[in-house]
This record gives structure tokens, sequence and C-alpha cells, in this order.
DNA sequence: ATGAAAGCGCTAACAC
DNA sequence: GTGTTAGCGCTTTCAT
């Protein structure tokens, strides 16, 4: 039983061992429209006993569109993308996709690369990558491929987006500093930041602004750890002028926290508070407990998710904008909140 | 110039504006054996003019081969696995692959997942993943798809394998804690464990055995931060037997490290030393400091993608497997080695 | 409800 | 070195 046939089965064997033609086969086990239920149980059957598998390549040439989504990621390997692609991935198989991942990390050349799997005539796209798509988009549209941008925009291009609140984000950050009684902030961000790292940031800025007093600035040199540590020694110095920092990446904050404490004897949160960004996993570390502001990695893959779908069964609809809620997550890094005081001092 | 053309031009698009035969397009644009080399020059330059890109479904239909490589992993929100993950990708962009993401995490069921994939006539799968691909191997064997394990096995399955040195592993463990001058040994890792896992600690325990002393086992639930976490308590309340632990992993180092200082003011190294596994980016954090054992994940990811390559090319060649070695990483959870007391003790 | 026939875009024999 | 021809396995009108 069961010969060891060099090669699959094709639609060809299941209908003739079903005794029908090639497309009630493939009917019966597609849209499943138009076939006798008498008729695709037979056929049915018939293909998985022959452990019959639809070839994915010749669909998707006849059809035009594949079951491929292309995720464009770079730095796969920092906690917050790691999780995101993670759910991103995990929506798509559910919806019967499949991602074909495009890391992105400066050294390739994304353009090129997208272009080729355009070839595969993928179902869409998502980016996540920080590097701007550029004319990838143009070509997607062109080809009529869905292109859903996450946490990126609004720039000039067209697509649908899946975002954040960047303003509701800076706000929770400025409040729990406030919050917390720290009035002497400082704001550590990356000289180049992505969409939604500059937007936190300005949003953090413009509560300052609106509410007491001026940010002190410290700029990094990208978004890492290393980063953060980086800037430990320009804080340090600055111990006096500041009561609350701002980190706009929690792996930022991890660094500094860390540096702080080892290398200049900077207490957290006696000395000086620190407010982080997404919320990965090590902030919740005993050796962290960091306060941070959390995203809802999950709710950002389905809406992405949800957006390729859409926009594959209604091509010409209007681009759509996603926006997720963030909250503020208490740990001790910052002091327990006080609102009353928090709020009379804005007011005062 | 470029008039918005509806669908993509192909082949016989170029060759006409090329004046050639198709068959002469494929041949120039493809392996360029048997072509002028005049003639392929105006097939290139008619090619990029009109932006023609290989249609890869077709093109995999016909040579039952397409560019795709099936990445099969778990847990790839964990450092470690990002990380590999991560590498596998950019290596297989190098090699023009690409890298079909499949995560599996128990939710899923892998087999069926994967046998859909065949669909796409995969060049090749790496497995990352803990859960057994048990017949799926067969499957891709009956399609002469390359199979390649990474640190997995030596089961009893056939398929090309790539893995660290897992004796050595454990044996720079042990040495590790012995030369640091520890003797009263504990190992913390999973009860049940991946190959690797595993024989890591295998190897730890025949070390210890063929040296000098017991060495206290304490089972974890898995191998996250959280197991690590989990067993604070139990090692704390041994603290007087124990001055040395190897925790199997990273993650459950830190873990440990963490909640031992924190709820049950256990110091670290000098009331119990502690070495781990994997050298993840957290390992190096200054909160940390952790003395561990370095897998050089860029190299393995290297290996593996190499060893889908050969099989292609040889697909009768016998398995292979290729063994990485390891390298102590001595950070500061761990005493300066004293090799001197070490030996002398071994021996004593 | 079912079958016949046409083609998706490509590569690979095979002729010349 | 180049063109002709024949499929790869599927879906999809279009008849019936």
């Amino acid at each position: 039983m069961g010969r060891d046939t060099r090669k699959p089965p094709n639609s060809y064997d299941v209908a003739r061992a079903a005794g029908v033609s090639r497309s009630t086969v493939s009917r019966a086990l597609g849209g499943g429209a138009n076939v006798s239920p008498e008729v695709r149980d037979r056929v049915v059957r018939a293909a998985d006993t022959l452990g019959y598998r639809v070839n994915a390549l010749a669909r998707g040439l006849q059809t035009r569109q594949s079951d491929l989504v292309g995720v464009v990621a770079s730095r796969l390997d920092t906690p917050f993308r790691a999780t995101q692609v993670r759910a991103i991935a995990q929506t798509l198989l559910q919806r019967q996709m499949h991602p074909l991942l495009l890391v992105a990390d400066g050294g390739e050349d994304v353009d090129a690369l997208i272009k080729n799997l355009l070839g595969y005539s993928l179902a869409g796209v998502i980016v996540t990558s920080d590097s701007p798509p550029a004319e990838v988009i143009e070509a997607c549209h062109r080809l009529s491929v869905p292109v859903v941008l996450v946490n990126r925009g609004p720039g000039d291009v067209d697509a649908d987006r899946v975002a954040m609140d960047v303003d509701l984000g800076g706000q929770i950050a400025f409040d729990t500093l406030l919050d917390a009684g720290a009035r002497k902030l400082a704001l550590v961000t990356p000289r180049a930041g992505t969409y939604s790292v500059a937007g936190r940031a300005e949003a953090f800025l413009r509560n300052a602004e609106a509410a007491i007093t001026e940010v002190l600035i410290i700029e990094t040199q990208g978004q890492s750890y290393t980063a953060g540590a980086a800037v430990a020694g320009d804080v340090a110095a600055r111990a006096d002028e500041i009561d609350g920092v701002f980190c706009t990446t929690d792996l930022l904050a991890l660094g500094l926290l860390d540096r702080l404490r080892t290398d200049h004897g900077v207490r957290v949160p006696e000395d000086v508070q620190i407010v982080g960004f997404d919320d990965i996993e090590q902030a919740g570390w005993d050796a962290y407990r960091l306060s941070t502001v959390r995203q809802d990695v999950v709710a950002q893959a389905t809406g992405a998710v949800d957006l390729v779908a859409d926009r594959l069964s209604e091509p010409t609809a209007p681009f759509r904008s996603l926006v997720y809620p963030l909250a503020p997550v208490l740990r001790e890094t910052t002091h327990a909140p006080n609102r009353r005081i928090a709020v009379a001092a804005a007011k005062g």
C-alpha cells in the first residue's frame, strides 16, 4: 500500500482516483462551490489517501497570487522586534498565510531584495523596519500587492498603517514621571530615530513644555542597550539638574540604568527616576523592574494582518490607519504615583 | 517613458525587446552559458529597461525547485533563538535563498504546516525547534528536500546536522566552576530538555563524577528566565551545600541570579558562583556579567546553509554532521580562575 | 453539477 | 549560439 512514487501526486492523479475531472477536483478542494456533496466527499477521500497537496507554485502562477507575505524587519535579535515578528508570523499562520522573512540590517539592499520577492506574487508585505521603504511601496502598488507599515509614517507615501498612539505615548511617559514627583526632566533618545521613536520623544517634549519646565535632551547613538549605557556619564554629570529621565526605548533605559548604578553610584529611583518604552520582557526582570509604557504587540500584529487581508478583498478602498492605545506600566524605577502633588505642581 | 502597464513584463516582452527568443532570454539571465556576450548584453539591458523580474512561481514550477528555505523555530522571542534565526536568515539571503518562517510554538501543527510549505518546492528546511520533526523528515526525504537539524539529534532520523560540541560544553562549564574554586556543585536544568540542553547537562555530570563529587540536581520547568527565578528558593535553601551552579541556559542563570540576590540575599559569586550557557546578549549586561559558555551562532548558521546547498548538489551523499567548538566566557559570576588549585583539587 | 480546453510564465530538450 | 517545442500543475471560462 502506498508505492514509493518518486514524484508527488497531482490533481490529475486525484481526479482519476475519484473518477472525475481535474476541474472538479479543483472545485471540490478549493471553494467547494458547485460540487455535489457526494462527489466532493469522494474527491476529498481520494486526495488524502494519495497524500495529495496542492502545488502552491502552480496555483500561484495561475491565480497570480500566493499565500506568502513578505515581512521586512531589521535588528531581529532585539527583544522588541523579535516579539513583534513572532506575533506577526503567528497571526499570519493562523490566517493561512506564510511569512517570508526579509531581514534588513543595512547590509542588504532591501529594494532589490523585495523586488525579487515580488516574483512570488506575494499576498502582501508588512514592513516593521526602520529603513525607509522608499520606492518599494511604489513597486508593490504597481503590482497591486498590499503594503502595510507598522509604526512608521505618516510620511508622504500611500499605504495602510498600524501604529501606536505616539502622542499618548509621550504623554504617558511624562505623566508617569510627573506623578512620581519628578520635576527636572531629561530625555534620552537617538539622534536619528524612527517615526515612532521620534514621535514619542516629541510628544513628551510637548507635554513638558505645556506643563512645567525645560527638558534636558541627551542624544544617543542608536537605541540599543549599549547606546543607553554610553550616555550614563552625561546623565551622572548633570545628576543635580535631573530627577527624572524618559528613555524612548527600554533597551536604552536598561543600559542607562545599569551603568548609572555600576559606574556612577547613582541610585534609581532615589536620585533619578527612569521611564522606558515598549515593555520588553527584560524590563520586568528583578534587576531592573523598569517603569515603562507598554505596546500591545499582538494587537498590532493582528491589525497588520487584517489590513493585508482587507486590502486584498477591496483593493481600491481608501488607505486606513489603525491606531493602538498604550498603557503605563509602573514598576520600581519611579516612585509610587501621587496624583495630588503632581496635578498641583503642574498647575502651580 | 514607462507606461503604466497593468501587468509586469514577462520573458516574452524581453525577448521581443532584445530581438531574440525566450529561451535565449532565459539563458542570458540565468546560467549565462551558451550565449554570445553581445546578445547577453542586449538581453540584460532590455530586461532592466523594462524592469523585468523572473517570475519565481513559474520558474519553480518548471524546475521543481524554488529558492525558498523553510526555517522552523520555536520561541522566536527568546534572545538566543532570535539571534540564531537572524543569522540563518541573513546567511540565506546572502546565498540568494529566502527564509520561509515557520514558528512552532506548540499551538500549531508543525506537521501539517510544513507539508503545506512543501507545496512551494522548497530548496530545503532548517529545523531549530525543540519539537521533534518526527515523520516530517520522511516527507521531505520523499520529495528530496534537504533537511538540516540544528542542535538536535543524533536521534534515529537521517538528516544532515549542525551542532555544538555538547561534551565540550559540559566540560567547559565544569572546568570554569572548578577553576574558580567551586567544589560543591549544583546543576539547574529543565526536566525535559532539548538534545543540546540535555547533552550539556549530562556532559557536566560526567565530568563532575570523574573528578570530584556528587552534584545536586535541580529541575526547572522549561528554560526561561522565570523558570530560573522559580528555583532560587531551592538553591537558597541549600546554600550551605552549594558553592557553584551550572545553569544549562543563560536565561535560567539570569533568573536564578536575580532572584537569589533580590529575595534571598545570596551573594554571587561570594556565596555561590554561577555559570550559564549560550552567551546571549543580556549575559553581558552590567547587572549580570554572567560567566558562560559561548556558542558561535553565526558559524552554525553558515554551516546549516552550507549543508542545504551541498545536499542540493549531491543528493545522495552520506549525511554529515558539522560540530562546532565552544568557548568559555569568564565574567563576574565566577571568581578569577586559579588553575593550580583546581588541578590539585581534582587530583587530590 | 461536471468536463474540455486554454493558458499562467518559465526552462529544458532537442533541432539546427 | 540560437530558436522551436513541449510541458511543469493548477484554475477558470465556457460549454453541456
